[in-house]
DNA sequence: CTATACGTTCTACGGAACGTAGAAGTTCTA
DNA sequence: TAGAACTTCTACGTTCCGTAGAACGTATAG
C-alpha cells in the first residue's frame, strides 16, 4: 500500500522535516541536487495524494500540502504490514528481535511496559 | 532489495512449504488454479535467483530451486530494514507497538527476555 | 544411432509504476 | 489587459513483472 519511488521518498522527506504545508514551489527549492521542473513535483505530489500519503489546502492561488501521516506512522505501519505476510508470526517475530540492538531492544522492553 | 510481484511471491511460497528443492516442474504442479507454462516459472525463479532469494543446484538434467532464507528471516529483516527507514527509531518503535496486538506483544516481551 | 521427450537459455511483448516535463488553462495583479 | 504564478492534462522513456514462444542441448528408448 505504500510503495514509494526515489523521488516520490525525497519529497516525503521534504515535507517531513517542514514544520508547515509546502507549496510545490518549497518543495523544489527544499530538494538538494536536483532541479526538478515544478510540474514534475506537482505529478509527485499529486501521485502521493492519490496514495493518501499528503494532503493540500489551497493558501491563494496555490496548494500546500503536508503529510498525512508522521514518518514513524509509516514506518510503522511497513513493518506491522511485512509482520501480516508471515505465516508464523511468532518465529518472524523472534527472528525480528533477534536481528535488533541492544538499545532498540531496551526502548521495544519500556514500550512494552507502557502497552498493558 | 526485497520487491516481490505476486507471482515471485507465489513461488516463494511453493518454495517455502516444500520440505526439499523444487523444480521447476514441481513449482507448476504447486501452484493452484493457475495454468502456467513451465518457462514462465524458469523465468520467475530466475529473476528470484538474481535478487538472491533462492538458490539452484543441479539434479540430473534439471535444476532444483531452494529458498535462501526462511520466510521469518524475510520478514524480519524487511522490518529491520522499514525501521532502518525512520529517522527517529525510538519513536517509531513505540508507534510499532502501539499498533500490534496483546498476543504479539506478549510473543515479543517473551523473545526480550531471551535476547539479553 | 537417431528421434523424441525433457529441461534450459534467450528473447520478447504488454501493462503498470515512476521520473520527468511541456502545453495549455486559470486567476491574480500591476 | 498583459504577464506572472500556479494548476491540470497529457505524454514519453525506463524499469519491473507476468507471461511465454523459439531454439538449443542431452539422455534415453527404440
Amino acid at each position: 500500500m505504500a510503495r514509494l519511488g526515489d523521488l516520490e521518498r525525497a519529497v516525503m522527506e521534504v515535507l517531513w522535516s517542514a514544520p508547515e504545508p509546502c507549496s510545490a514551489t518549497d518543495v523544489v527549492a527544499a530538494l538538494p541536487g536536483r532541479e526538478l521542473a515544478v510540474t514534475t513535483v506537482l505529478t509527485v505530489l499529486d501521485r502521493l495524494r492519490r496514495k493518501q500519503l499528503v494532503t493540500r489546502e489551497r493558501a491563494g492561488r496555490a496548494f500546500r500540502f503536508s503529510p498525512t501521516a508522521s514518518r514513524e506512522d509509516l514506518v510503522a505501519e511497513t513493518m506491522v504490514e511485512a509482520l501480516g505476510g508471515s505465516d508464523d508470526r511468532d518465529a518472524a517475530l523472534v527472528r525480528f528481535i533477534e536481528s535488533v540492538s541492544e538499545d532498540d531492544a531496551e526502548i521495544l522492553r519500556k514500550a512494552l511496559r507502557r502497552h498493558r
